[in-house]
RNA sequence: UGCGGGGUAGAGCAGUCUGGUAGCUCGUUGGGCUCAUAACCCAAAGGACAUCGGUUCGAAUCCGAUCCCCGCUACCA
């Protein structure tokens, strides 16, 4: 069985999860449901990043220990991921011991290796925020989280990576794997960007406590993406009971925002380098969601919060909101109006109202159950042709992410089974009984494609799916796309009167609703 | 400053590599149908394809210049 190993990066505990947060697990939860679908042996990780500054400071504002913080926000992501029926594989959590043991490990290894050495950490730092700004050659440097001008330069202790050693180990990776990288755009920002040279990379602080500490030096801490990107391999159990290692790595992807591609695309590859350990196959970096051109933020009030948006409209329509207008080259708007307008157009008026006119149409002439199957012309074999062009695909663009394909598609055969419907015209054939018979089969047929969409849609929207399933008979766990075929409906499946898989949304009820939430 | 992407109908996008009647979704307008969630189906209107110049029988598409917009430019999840 072929094997597929997906992750999204691990969140940091010291922020909700928002909109972004919940779009990149939407789309890992997507392809590894695909996957599934395709016959894979999926592996999907998801997980905190619990460590460092920012956690410890908080914790210790809010009078509590890290941990205790960290056990607080992760019950959000925990419930919010039920609530979007996300299917992870596990929810590896930094602060576990199988991380904190998986992570010095690597770190050893890198030291071993002479990759690591002790050195001195400078920078300006800002006393309002305690923070050690970047390293600059400017006179002066603005803080980038309170915008004051830094005053005093402070000089620590701390352990280096040889990044300098690897740009040309890592030119030499990225130009014979094309593919490592994409979008395109980001695999020339990052070759670029290694092009340009590389500097030793800070792998350590003094100045922390909240985290793992260095092998054989414990008043030092590893430092954020060391510790962090471990979490892929140590949620394997990579260094100690490694089964699940053996099976899955390397990781087919790392989903990742465009604004942590950089660490994904150029120290995660260098480490693993440095551990002798095989590089991941694609790491994807999509673009962001934006509200009136601006990139979301707390400050600037213009959060789009998940919680009232999936109270409001329910986990299968904001999935397929957010996968349907993906961002994945470059940034995308966002806006309840837009959200709505998509809604209503495919979901309520072109999917739903499908499955709803047919299903009472079944109950008005057959009263609720089919038990003939139609003879198949041009008009049935253009919509089953289109049907397996795009089952034949599938997996092609399951890994290239090109949803935009899938669900035009996907919604070409939705318009056309419509237009089936509007040119058959069931209820004037229904009039003379010469024609029940036809009538029948034409109900068969479109019924079936109802079957054959809740397949097809099952990952995007799993929760109408399985309703679906459900009055089909067939069980998500058991039915893949992979197997599915035209005419695979048995004969005499009751269907309900009525279904209103998706209901029409106001565009002024949901704005008022949305701001009492 | 350097590197990269882009400017196509009211909105959002495809088409540019491999020149030859400008296409898709939403919106608008008219019509059809009445099985359906005021839905569905058909049709129409709407574009000097950023600007200027060049190559060519012919350019959104190739070449040059100009003007705008956006992304990346290291330790920040």
């Amino acid at each position: 069985m072929k094997k597929y190993y997906i992750t999204t990066p691990i969140y940091y505990v010291n922020d909700l999860p928002h909109i972004g947060h919940v779009f990149t697990t939407v789309l890992a939860d997507y392809i590894a449901r695909s996957k599934r679908n395709l016959g894979y042996d999926v592996y999907f990780l998801t997980g905190t990043d619990e460590h460092g500054q920012k956690a410890e400071k908080t914790a210790k504002q809010t009078g509590i220990t890290p941990q205790e913080l960290a056990d607080r926000v992760v019950e959000n992501y925990y419930k919010l991921w039920k609530q979007l029926n996300i299917s992870y594989s596990d929810f590896i959590r930094t602060s576990e011991s199988r991380h904190k043991k998986g992570a010095a490990e690597f770190f050893r290894i890198v030291h071993h290796n002479g990759d690591i050495y002790k050195g001195f950490y400078e920078g300006w730092y800002c006393v309002p925020c305690e923070l050690i700004l970047p390293e600059s050659t400017k006179e002066e440097e603005a803080c980038p989280n309170c915008g004051r001008i830094a005053e005093k330069k402070i000089k620590e202790e701390s352990y280096f990576f040889r990044l300098s050693n690897y740009q040309e180990r890592l030119l030499e990776y990225y130009r014979s794997h094309p593919g490592c990288i994409k979008p395109e755009s980001r695999y020339n920002e990052v070759m670029r960007f290694v092009e340009s040279g590389l500097r030793d990379l800070s792998v350590s602080r003094v100045s922390i406590t909240w985290g793992v500490p260095v092998p054989g030096d414990p008043s030092h801490i590893i430092y954020v993406w060391f510790d962090a990107l471990s979490n892929y391999i140590t949620a394997l159990g990579w260094s100690d009971n490694d089964a699940l290692f053996k099976q899955y790595w390397p990781a087919n992807i790392h989903l990742v925002g465009k604004d942590i591609v950089r660490f994904h695309c150029v120290y995660w590859p260098a480490f693993l380098m440095s551990a002798g350990i095989a590089l991941p196959e694609t790491i994807f970096g999509h673009g962001w969601w934006m509200m009136h051109s601006a990139k979301m933020s707390k400050t600037l009030g213009n959060v789009l919060k998940p919680e009232p948006l999936l109270k409001m409209l329910g986990s299968d329509p904001v999935r397929y909101f957010l996968l349907r207008e993906a961002p994945l080259d470059t940034d995308s708007e966002i806006s309840l109006e837009s959200i709505i307008g998509r809604l209503n157009a495919d979901l309520a008026n072109d999917y739903g109202n499908l499955v709803s006119r047919t299903f009472q149409m079944i109950h008005k002439y057959f009263g609720g159950s089919l038990n003939k199957k139609p003879a198949l012309d041009t008009a049935e074999n253009s919509i089953i042709n289109a049907f397996y062009s795009l089952k034949n695909q599938m997996d092609d663009y399951c890994t290239n992410l090109n949803l935009a394909e899938i669900f035009r598609q996907t919604w070409n055969i939705i318009y056309l089974l419509n237009k089936y419907i509007d040119e058959k015209q069931p209820w004037a054939k229904f009039k003379s009984p010469d024609n029940r018979d036809e009538v029948e089969g034409i109900l068969y047929f479109i019924c079936d494609f109802i079957r054959i969409l809740s397949i097809l849609l099952y990952p995007a929207m799993p929760e109408s799916s399985t309703k679906l399933m459900d009055i089909f008979g067939i069980k998500p766990e058991e039915v893949t796309l992979e197997k599915t075929e035209y005419g695979q409906l048995p004969l005499g499946v009751q269907v309900p009167k009525s279904l209103i898989l998706f209901p029409r949304l106001d565009i002024k009820e949901v704005l008022k609703q949305y701001e009492i939430e």
